[in-house]
DNA sequence: TTGACATATTCCACTATCGGTATATGTTGT
DNA sequence: ACAACATATACCGATAGTGGAATATGTCAA
């Protein structure tokens, strides 16, 4: 098993690039697939999939208008990663890293374990 | 090229699970690999190298001390994700989503393009 | 009904990642 | 110098995710 599948995950959906610029793009409301493959430079088959990704996981959602299909983000889907991440907010908001520092100091650091490169990080 | 590399990319190293877990393992402070083996229940390899794909996109960091490494958290290292999220709060905040609920309303939504099953999406 | 158009899906090959096992590196104590 | 310990790395097999090209589905217009 490599991770936890892509089309279940929120975080695995916003792991791709390409997925971001998606929700990047449709922040401004709804746009059609043809609108965003411009958009993208991507091909059609590419942009298609990664909406279909981003449909699973129930970030973005569509309707038919015609023959075209609106795509619309579905921000609350993204709370889950808001609230994950805001967790750990409070530890750089109030500068604990400071006191991290100075531990950091108290014995010499090493950083990367094998290649011993910078002693004092930040 | 499968996503951009786990080893480069916070938002791809957060995708997984467990290194979430690890994460979330080290906010009380520092902890050497032992414990946190014991914590997450997973042989001491994997262990080893979740802790090293974090390092490398500076998530944590460690210190010898003695035989043994302690691991503590980088929290700003995470700001990169909650900077991107958080352009997204404001639309599940501002309860925009009721308009859009309107939009979805006007003409009948179709979520999944193939199966369609509910038509009444949230 | 046929053809143009818009989008989704399938198939394929490639690569990266993961879990597991074995082993290497490095440190302490005797 | 050697053994025990703590952790990291290398190797392997399996698999999922991606890009690319071809094709299927569905809709409109004549």
């Amino acid at each position: 098993m490599a991770r936890a599948a892509t089309t279940s995950d929120v975080f695995n959906a916003v792991a791709e690039p390409c997925r971001r610029e998606l929700l990047a793009a449709l922040r401004g409301g709804e746009v059609p697939v043809a609108e965003l493959v411009q958009r993208m430079r991507l091909p059609q088959p590419q942009v298609s999939k990664h909406l279909g990704v981003l449909r699973q996981v129930d970030l973005v959602r569509c309707r038919s208008v015609g023959r075209q299909r609106l795509y619309r983000l579905n921000a609350p889907a993204l709370r889950p990663i808001h609230a994950w991440v805001s967790e750990f907010e409070a530890m750089w908001n109030a500068r604990l890293d400071r006191l991290d520092d100075y531990v950091t100091q108290l014995s010499n650091t090493t950083t990367e374990p094998g290649t011993d490169t910078r002693r004092n990080d930040r």
